[in-house]
Order: structure tokens, then sequence, then C-alpha cells
DNA sequence: ATTATTAACGCAACATTGTTGCATTATAAA
DNA sequence: TTTATAATGCAACAATGTTGCGTTAATAAT
């Protein structure tokens, strides 16, 4: 069995994650804490929400990573994060549109266990 | 205009990279092309081959980048690379699976330039 | 074939991002 | 309160990508 720790770090983090309309990279999220922590502690506590499925980690067109809160049913057996995220090119925030699920007809014999849906361009507020 | 030149690493990487079944990333382009060029070059090389619309960038799961030759007519107007990525977990093989278009409906005033679906999992040669 | 232009390159130095080991701290259970 | 160990801080390291600048070489002009 699990037996993860609320720590201030732990609790400081997820309240910036959830209070961000959206997606906040490692680098965001340290500048937003104000050094309460280590970088490395950082790191190490958005491992530990993502894999407790509280937070979802998503991978910008360049590379970079960001994590956002988790939104939906949390009572639901499969969990997954299947909807696409869209990132701006002039304002470069990153949002989950949670409604917006892509559908795809694979060929067979793909077991997909994770996917990541990206766009980037402009958003409503900077078209 | 441009002037772009056929320099001998552009050539080669861009010969590794036609040659591959599988996207390549920086690291791999550079272990398979012996040292022809310096590290930077091929930095270079690929944000050129990329710029050209001759190959296209591939963003893994894990933020790892990888490159991949464009198997499409190069005639069309607006050249779009919206086909789905699978990254095997076992293996670590990205492929492009360039006949798998996920259709989706966007919210209004959303203006798209660029897209990424990534996939992870099993692929067939593992499961 | 020779010369001129400048895209492309090599190298060094740097920045950013993420990882690991280990001693110390603090959370939660006993 | 005591105890077990999850979590942290720190330092050191590794990987990846970027920038500046002097040099080289591809292409066009002569
Ligand atoms: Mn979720
Ligand atoms: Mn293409
Ligand atoms: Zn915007
Ligand atoms: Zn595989």
């Amino acid at each position: 069995m699990k037996a993860t720790r609320n720590t201030t770090a732990k609790t400081t983090i997820l309240e910036i994650i959830k209070n961000s309309a959206v997606a906040l990279s490692h680098t965001e999220i340290q500048t937003l804490s104000h050094t309460i922590c280590d970088r490395v502690t950082i790191y190490r506590v958005l491992d530990r929400l993502v894999r407790e499925d509280i937070i979802h980690k998503i991978v910008n067109l360049d590379g970079t990573i960001k994590y956002a809160s988790c939104h939906h049913a949390h009572n639901e057996i499969k969990h997954t994060h299947n909807h696409i995220h869209f990132s701006c090119e002039k304002c470069h925030l990153v949002t989950c549109l949670e409604h917006v699920e892509p559908t795809f007809d694979l060929p067979p014999n793909y077991q997909v266990n994770e996917v990541n849906f990206t766009l980037s361009g402009l958003c409503p507020n900077c078209l």
C-alpha cells in the first residue's frame, strides 16, 4: 500500500496548480512558489501528484512540459487524459480543452496507454 | 529569396533520416553519423530541414524531440503534419502513422498553426 | 577558371532542465 | 511520546539546447 504524506511543499504546489487557469511548467511553479522549497523537491512533488492522478502532464510542441490539475470525476476506474491542449504562440498560455476529445482509427495490434494531443496557434484572446 | 546550400552535413543527415523506418532524436542522429560534423551543426541542419518542410518534428510524451522525413506530396500549398505518432514503451521506437488523422471539434476562435498527436503504449512488435 | 559573397560550420562557452546519492527532517502511525 | 520512513535539502552531475565569433566552403558572378 502507498503511504503518501501531505507536506507543505505538496499542498502549496497543488494549490498553485489548482488556482491557475492555464497549465504551468516546473519553472513557472518555482517562481510562483517563492522558494518555499528546493528545486528538486518541486520535481519530486510533481511526479508524485502525477502518479496519484491529481494533476496531469502536458507536453508542449517545443518539448517543454506543463502541469494542470485534473478536473474530472476521480472515481473512474480507468483514468485517461485524452483531451486536447492548446498552446498559444503569442501569449504562450497552455490551456486544457477538456471537452475536446479527438477520435481516430488505429491499425490493429496497438495498445495505447497514454496520449498527448497538443495544438498550437492563436487563442481566442490573441486572435 | 532563400539561398539554402547543399552541404555534406545536410545531405548525410537527411539520408540518415530518410533511411530510418522510425523517427530519430538529435542524439541518435549524432551516433549514426559517426561525427561527420559538430553537435551544433546537427541542431542547425535539423532546424533548416524542418523550416524547408523536408522533415518534421515529433514531440514525444517524455518531452524528447524526434525527427522523421515527410512522406507526402510536396506540392500541397498548406503543408500540415496532422497524423498520429506512436511511441512504444518497450522498444522505444517512434513511428509515424501517416494514415491516422484524428478528427475533433474545436471551439470557435482558435487558429491552429501546428499539431502534435502522440500515443504511447505497445507497438505490434512488442505486444 | 577565378573571384566574390555569404551561408554554413567548428569551437568554446554558457544556459536550462532534469537526475541521483546521501545525510537530515518531519509526517503519520503505533 | 516514540518509531518508521516518506519527504526534503544540498551538492554534484548529466543531458540537451543556445549563442557568439572567427573560419570554411558552397554558390553565383565575372
Ligand atoms: Mn485528469
Ligand atoms: Mn510532412
Ligand atoms: Zn494567446
Ligand atoms: Zn515496440
